[in-house]
DNA sequence: GCAATAGGGGAAAAACTTATCCCTATATGA
DNA sequence: TCATATAGGGATAAGTTTTTCCCCTATTGC
């Protein structure tokens, strides 16, 4: 496990939501889970760009942060189950919000983010 | 310049976020921006746990996000002014929300990630 | 015996982000 | 003359996250 050196700053909302929220997965995690895909298998195969190791990973913080919770089933094989917590579910009306804003600009922030990859390359050909 | 060597995805939407609000301090420039702390000293001041650097290195692909505006003014010594677009407006009441949020539960927040970094040291020591 | 299934973790490497330090330039004020 | 303010960039170091690879559990079915 990978030891901090650096204490995070817990002063503002948004120091706190860093906390919780700054995975690259876990926003998704959230969301499917709470469209009904609960195991963790199922969960890779709905975000296969994703190592099966850092959803793992995220998801047990996840689970410390206390927003889902994890069932085992004592099955062979073996079968766990999560979902979101009560505090889990309050998320997920902002995560709509974020969702659908990125669907309303979907276009404008592909067109955006393509434009700096290119001009990003061109940059380094030319050196 | 760093030169990225995994070409990111941008199927979904919350790839796309991902892509332009993904950076320790963007969501707190945007928002300090916002309320009128236009000045790069300023925003600094406003955000004094991150280095100068790093700011402007967020500034700038805000800005070719175009999220934000530059002015450069012709003066001396340096003067310079960013702004919202009109694009990087739209994202303003997303981010209100997810403040909104935070703030509801700051408490709560505030308990389960301190449990968690304690149960972490804890875990380090008896090793 | 062996593969498949399902869930998971350790170790190390690679990728990526952020911090630190030092440099540019000019005008103002002590 | 020298520090300060203002904005910024390059190089490098440090920190953190994610990937990759390999290992484990236990049963079922071939």
């Amino acid at each position: 496990m990978y030891e901090r050196k650096i204490i995070p700053n817990l002063n503002c909302g948004l120091d706190l939501i860093g906390e919780v929220l700054y995975g690259k997965w876990k926003i998704r995690l959230l969301w499917f889970i709470n469209q009904g895909y609960k195991r963790p298998s199922e969960l890779q195969r709905k975000i296969p760009d994703a190592s099966r190791r850092v959803l793992n990973i995220q998801l047990k913080e996840l689970e410390e942060h206390e927003l889902v919770e994890r069932k085992i089933y004592p099955v062979i094989p073996p079968k766990v189950e999560y979902s979101l917590t009560e505090f889990g579910h309050t998320l997920i009306p902002v995560i709509a919000t974020l969702g659908q804003w990125a669907d309303e600009h979907e276009e404008h922030l592909r067109e955006v983010i393509i434009k700096q990859l290119v001009s990003f390359d061109s940059a380094n050909i030319s050196n």
